[in-house]
DNA sequence: TTCGATGTTCGACGAACATCGAATAAGATG
DNA sequence: CATCTTATTCGATGTTCGTCGAACATCGAA
């Protein structure tokens, strides 16, 4: 599964590949959530999405170095790469999460 | 010329719409070009792109709220509302001003 | 080994987007 | 008025993107 999970370096990352990645209302909901630095399995996550969508937008965090995955058997899960993203992009994170009146879709954990 | 020009109350203006806008390389560009503060008059502005298309993309600045246009006569002039996107995004606009290794389209004057 | 759970990949679709050139509108200037 | 400059809009084109369902791959468990 997840064969090739790539995460590359994020000095390799340009600014404007970050910008298009949390663009989107799902991809920026899923990074607010995961912004409490726990790391998530993804079938807790609960988007409005069907899960060839769901995995596809994770794909996208991840190439875009906002997201490191991790494989356990068959699951996968989930984390920011919090530290290493305000390395490359100092105040850039934590001001997006600051904001309100954002744009993103509420994606929430399973039974809960 | 440039008829309804309408500016957005940032407050109206969700994240995401900001991000899709600064996801451009042209309009990054744009963006840090006139981050000095400096108001430009629209030819003045040397984008390896044709006129209609910057254009375009000084109309998505406008909609989403990042660029203001005044015109005067046949003349348009643009400037950031930098002051404004930072009272609603708090620390967003600096933190990626700051970031090098930026993918944007280096955008000159002209004659210059 | 067969089955179930978990993700991934593969077309496919429509919508949105970036781009251009040409046509247009409107003020400035001769 | 005729014309030039400046910017917008229109129509067209090709691309990218978000989305889905179906098929596939992989691991763990019965």
């Amino acid at each position: 599964m997840a064969k090739d999970a790539q995460h590359p370096d994020l000095e390799d990352i340009e600014l404007t590949t970050v910008l298009s990645a949390l663009a989107d209302p799902v991809r920026l909901g899923l990074v607010r959530l995961l912004s409490d630095g726990v790391e998530r399995q993804w079938g807790e996550l609960d988007a409005p999405v069907a899960k060839s969508t769901l995995s596809h937008h994770l794909k996208v965090l991840r190439s875009a170095g906002v997201t490191r995955t991790r494989e356990e058997g068959t699951r996968c899960y989930v984390r920011l790469r919090s530290d290493e993203l305000d390395d490359r992009f100092p105040g850039l994170l934590s001001s997006l999460l600051a904001v309100d009146g954002h744009g993103a879709t509420p994606i929430g954990i399973k039974g809960a």
